[in-house]
DNA sequence: CTGTTAGCGCATTCAA
DNA sequence: TTGAATGCGCTAACAG
């Protein structure tokens, strides 16, 4: 006679003629088994097919088997890697994700933030793209692990993880700059993100080993998206004789410096001939533009795993206190750079 | 004195006074309450904090509250809007979405077909990009609810949501087409791939409807990648004088015309001038091209949803048999066709 | 209309 | 070393 449904403990308890505690205790290796009744219990088990319920076992283990990830939106590639990064770590685990997407603005940190601890999560990686460190999130760390991705927060005391951001710029910056071109400018990212800091600091010290004078640089903000490098190069190019416009740009991202490279051509100078172009973070489209664009990589999967790691050494009781690690990144030369 | 942890039912039922059934009542709306007693139960649950315990509703109620997505990737931006448009659609059900990678290659699309049923899901959607029908597709079937998005899989009998990639393909091969150009040429998909079919299909009507004789427009198969657009167009372009070589191209994808777009370039033709080139999907990257390309957009958000209801609806019981929805799609004007 | 009660499947005491 | 019994938080009879 078959029971309804998947088979239980018991089922198995039962089939092997022993109680449900020691199929229990031989399923979690929590107590020693005689090897006689060990056999029996993995042959019941094979022979039903059966699979914890994690539901149950979740309930009665008072835990959620679940980390929250707040991220702007999956549906950017980089993003899309850190939570596979993440899901890689913690599915050894036996854990899952719970999604919060906060659009790309994050008009829906606060919300989500409030949100996560009703769901039930064990910890919770924050992707922020702000730049601010908004009360929601302080909130947050005082109920539960949290561990920062990607972009840093300032004023909190949780462990962090994201790219050299600094060390990226300046390696692809002093790429750029050993062209010999003098009339150097730099696109930078959104006020108060640490990681458009970085890079500008890392072009900063890539301009100051050429010899730059900081003075003789235009720097123009942008905030990371295509339009407003469209915007950033416009002042840059257009309006200005050729002579003495840039021929060598620096841009925070791979976004702005495409934007700015469609500005450049409209302007009639060529690139790299007229005008050397780099940027930073190597998404898909840098490789299939023409001229392919010389950029940054960083390893978002890397990112993403080491953050579920740090996540789940906080959620076992380490104090990490605000442990900051920044994970190298590599130069990919293409054809806006000058060998 | 205070309970550990989050409030449950029975504190609740304590502190409004009432029984713990009337709680889960009041809550469900699974029966009738007074007035009276609805508003402490509320006041109480307001007060408390309470949310219900998901894992413990769910193990009672002897479902999963869980769908299962099996997915080549997520990191590909129309994956991941699917999978928005999924989590879109469920979140209002309170269920989650168990996500499930197969690999770009569909490499893995046995294993977690296997993995699936015993992570314990109320239905599965799948989107594959392999063009077949596994056996473990087959025995899933059999045990559970099943939807397939976005690509068609042949002889099995379940529900089905993706795009009109016929009739999509068919208005942007017929804008293409208008320039006048009679040198066509056609970069198709992967062989045996539902959707690389029906754009075939719109293709060759487009074609036809502009009195093209089949045997003079020459198809090269590609397998929807960037390298496999080079690849075809590399034979199409190459070593052929300009004045045999296409002059109008429809490529199955945008990544494939963007490949094939590279090669053009390099054989030192214009676009649109010399040649014509629309593709399919309306990738990020098909906007920032010089020149921008031509193509057709899908709504992949609005797959998930349909696809997310489609499965609800089975889930619920009904029987919707073998039951096919094409979504419309949108042609989107860019530059590498002439006005 | 409301309260009492019996499990959902599991981990974990406590006796034996 | 093993088995019986308890309850994690909840829903759904059932009795009042």
């Amino acid at each position: 006679m078959m029971s309804r449904g998947p088979a239980t403990l018991r089922d198995v308890a039962g089939h092997a003629g022993v109680a449900i505690s020691t199929v229990s205790a031989y399923i979690n290796q929590t107590r020693p088994i005689t090897p006689e009744l060990a056999v029996r219990i993995r042959d019941a088990i094979r022979e039903l097919d059966f699979v914890p319920n994690a539901q149950a076992r979740n309930l009665r283990m008072r835990r959620a088997a679940s980390i929250g990830l707040i991220v702007p939106e999956l549906s950017n590639p980089f993003f899309a890697f850190i939570a596979e990064g993440i899901e890689d770590r913690i599915s050894r685990e036996q854990m899952t994700l719970t999604l919060s997407q906060t659009g790309p603005t994050g008009a829906r940190e606060d919300f989500y933030a409030e949100l996560l601890p009703r769901a039930r999560v064990d910890g919770i990686i924050v992707v922020s793209n702000t730049g601010k460190t908004p009360m929601s999130i302080m909130r947050l760390i005082e109920r539960f692990p949290v561990v920062l991705a990607d972009e840093y927060m300032p004023g909190i005391r949780v462990p962090f993880v994201g790219s050299d951001n600094r060390r990226g710029a300046r390696t692809v910056g002093e790429l750029a700059l050993s062209s010999g071109r003098r009339r150097a400018a730099v696109i930078t990212g959104p006020e108060g993100l640490w990681s458009a800091e970085a890079r500008l600091a890392g072009y900063r010290e890539a301009l100051a080993s050429y010899s730059f004078a900081e003075s003789d640089v235009p720097i123009v903000r942008g905030d990371y998206t295509f339009d407003s490098g469209v915007r950033a190069a416009t002042s840059l190019f257009i309006g200005t004789p050729a002579t003495n416009s840039p021929d060598v740009l620096l841009a925070a991202n791979d976004l702005m410096a495409l934007g700015a490279m469609r500005v450049i051509r409209q302007a009639g100078l060529r690139i790299p001939e007229d005008v050397v172009v780099v940027g930073f973070d190597d998404i898909p489209a840098a490789d299939m533009m023409h001229p392919s664009l010389t950029t940054v990589s960083q390893s978002a999967f890397a990112i993403g795993q080491t953050a579920a790691d740090l996540l789940l050494r906080t959620i076992a009781g380490e104090d990490l206190g605000d442990e900051r690690i920044e994970l190298p990144t590599t130069v990919v030369r293409r054809s806006t750079t000058i060998d």
